[in-house]
DNA sequence: TTAAGTGTATTATATCACTTAATACACTTA
DNA sequence: TAAGTGTATTAAGTGATATAATACACTTAA
């Protein structure tokens, strides 16, 4: 319920989830969607923890893993950055894309639905209400 | 890397995620597939636990829920049984898959990517190697 | 040089979810 | 009566998560 803008930053922060996984996916979602730009200064970790209200060390557990995606570069004494290099974005967009899909795929698989029954449900969502049948 | 069959179901059991919940996930989809029929008798708590090597206060907790998904029925001093309700089956099956769907198409959205983008990947996998970029 | 702002590391503590263990009780069936 | 059911309770241990308090190395600007 928790709903906070910080620089280019948006976050809304519950309790359904470890805050450090929703900063990640949150901050995620805001390079990957270009929301923040390439090259641009993320918040600093003391004063996106002020922000949030919420320790410095969560925060830091976050952006430790925005760096290993690759997705951010740290320059001691000035900052975290979003990296300048586009072809990062893409290549953790479509990695991640396809671990989810493939998750996805799965949990339909196990529920025995096939992808005509998704197709069906995704595009009666799109029409809504237009005489979808819903699964 | 656990495989065991027990009575007619199966589970592989690792220590990726809770244990109650992969048992809850694995009977879900073995009553959902129907890979054990309607009316059909659930292996008992303790014979599941001693089978799985697991406490049988895990395996409890999973039954409930069970119950609670309207996939199972009790009797005491008889044992757990599979419904016999069709309809509780299939209605169970629709509103898991609907949430499993939303829950999806908010992960493709966060990322930026379309049903297009998804319908896409998907078809290139089921075509597989067929030249599919994906994504 | 100094001060303020960076990321980083460490140690300690607390809480909660998960799991195990041991035991006991109520019920059903053979 | 005995064995097999689901159920409940109490206790304990472990690991992930989060907080708190500090300290250090580096960069920048005053």
């Amino acid at each position: 319920m928790e709903e906070q803008q910080v620089g280019s930053l948006h976050f809304q922060i519950d309790f359904s989830q470890p805050l450090y996984e929703q900063i990640l996916d949150q901050a995620r979602s805001a390079i990957a969607k270009g929301e923040i730009a390439l090259g641009e200064k993320m918040p600093s970790v003391r004063e996106l923890a002020q922000e949030l209200r919420i320790n410095p060390n969560t925060v830091m557990r976050a952006y430790q893993e925005l760096e290993r995606d690759g997705l951010t570069e740290k320059r001691r004494g000035q900052g975290t950055f979003v990296t300048s290099s586009a072809d990062n974005v893409a290549s953790f967009r479509t990695a991640l894309a396809a671990k989810y899909i493939d998750s996805f795929m799965e949990q339909m698989e196990n529920l025995g639905l096939s992808w005509e029954d998704i197709e069906k449900y995704v595009r009666g969502k799109k029409d809504s209400g237009t005489g979808g049948d819903g699964l």
